[in-house]
DNA sequence: TAAACATTGTTAAAAATATAACAGTGTTGT
DNA sequence: ACAACACTGTTATATTTTTAACAATGTTTA
């Protein structure tokens, strides 16, 4: 089954927030609620939630646990995906942080640097090798997807490696313009272009 | 002119994209060029340009320097934003040191935190503040939009300040949907989302 | 027990967005 | 000069995504 993009996005944000209220020790959970917790509307959480074939209890809206474990199923897969993260400076550092706190079926499983000072230490858990090891690493944990937050300078020539290496997705950061297979799934974040349009929408919202 | 989202987001990203281009020298761009470095379709470059009432030369494509100054009225308008972002750090110091280095029309203009250690810093040209001085530094730098990089367990509280303040728009990263009046502009950015999104669509790809 | 209710699931309609088709037009080559 | 060309600009079409409408159904209440 192949989901909208964009029903895609909305899942993983469900999902956040149902462990979130799990841990709160709820059990079920309204679509309403759901919705209003993200600003989406509940008739758009009951249509995603449809899409994957999941129904709650009438009344008593979805039983959260149940609902996890089948956006578990969609989004996981069977798989457990190995990445990688380039560039151990601050937003590297960040990242990688964040990203442990969080339960996922994703791992950052290694990092890479030039830096002297940053290799072989290990920062939230995942050590830091030399970028002249990596394919040497992502043969051996077996890679799939890439976070890229080097020195953009370095950017172009490092995605090169990782083509070669077999990589399947990359999420870019550098605000380069990666030159990259059009098989290979890329993801570009810019927070230049976010503020851009909070900025526009501020202005114009008469 | 309000102009579609989507438009919006392909227009920062074209400036973007069309400085870089600047700054090597190059005066003209055709569709083309400006959408495989995005790896978008150049109809839809072509449209969104259309769509801002900037044309073209034919057979030339596109003179860079007009077509900048173009979005730049659209995106910006006459006004200069002034922004200020809340907890300096990781996130918030790569943020802040990347922005500083971008051409944009928005400025961050003061940077908040409770760490005494980071209060008084300037940081990419930025002073930080104890979060004590927010009503007082917002008033007197008229700010409009907030940048939120703290811990999360102090989001809404912080956020509640800023509704108070008169903020108007906030981009968001702490993860935790925050409880915001209808009428603010908020965006989210998770990168979890993007994380699982890529690993999905890896997965997924036949 | 039956009526009122609150909530889900689904189908239908609308809106937003992307793609395609092609006409228009200056430019180049002969 | 004029035909072939290589672009842009625009209108039309298709696709994707969102929103609305409402039927179905278990639950509560009287
Ligand atoms: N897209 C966004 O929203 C966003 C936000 C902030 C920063 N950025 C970008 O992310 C990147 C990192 O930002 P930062 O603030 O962490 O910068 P930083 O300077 O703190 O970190 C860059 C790191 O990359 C390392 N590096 C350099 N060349 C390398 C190579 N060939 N292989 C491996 N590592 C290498 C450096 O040693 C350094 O540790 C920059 O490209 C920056 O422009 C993007
Ligand atoms: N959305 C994403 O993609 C993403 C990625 C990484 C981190 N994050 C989130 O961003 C936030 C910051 O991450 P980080 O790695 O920089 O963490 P960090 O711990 O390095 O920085 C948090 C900063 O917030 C400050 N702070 C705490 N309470 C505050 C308050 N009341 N007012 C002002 N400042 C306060 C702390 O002093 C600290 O400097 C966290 O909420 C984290 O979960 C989000």
């Amino acid at each position: 089954m192949i989901l909208p993009q964009k029903s895609i996005e909305r899942l993983s944000r469900y999902r956040r927030i149902l462990l979130n209220n799990l841990e709160k020790g709820k059990e079920h959970i309204y679509s309403h609620e759901l919705a209003s917790q993200l600003h989406f509307t509940p008739v758009q959480v009951r249509r995603d939630i449809m899409l994957i074939g999941y129904t709650g209890t009438q009344r008593k809206g979805y039983v959260i646990k149940e609902l996890i474990d089948r956006i578990g199923e969609i989004l996981d897969g069977e798989s457990h995906t190995n990445a990688i993260i380039i560039g151990m400076g601050n937003l590297g550092k960040a990242i990688t942080s964040y990203f442990n706190g969080k339960r996922t079926n994703i791992e950052i499983a290694a990092a890479f640097d030039t830096d002297e000072q940053k290799i072989n230490r290990v920062i939230s858990n995942v050590r830091c090798y030399h970028i002249s090891k990596i394919k040497e690493k992502m043969d051996e944990l077996d890679i799939s997807v890439a976070i890229m937050t080097l020195a953009p300078e370095a950017a172009q020539e490092v995605a090169d490696q990782l083509v070669l290496n077999g990589i399947k997705g990359i999420l870019n950061f550098t605000s380069i313009p990666l030159n990259i297979p059009e098989h290979i799934y890329v993801e570009d974040y810019d927070m230049v272009t976010s503020m851009e349009k909070v900025a526009y929408f501020v202005n114009h919202n008469e």
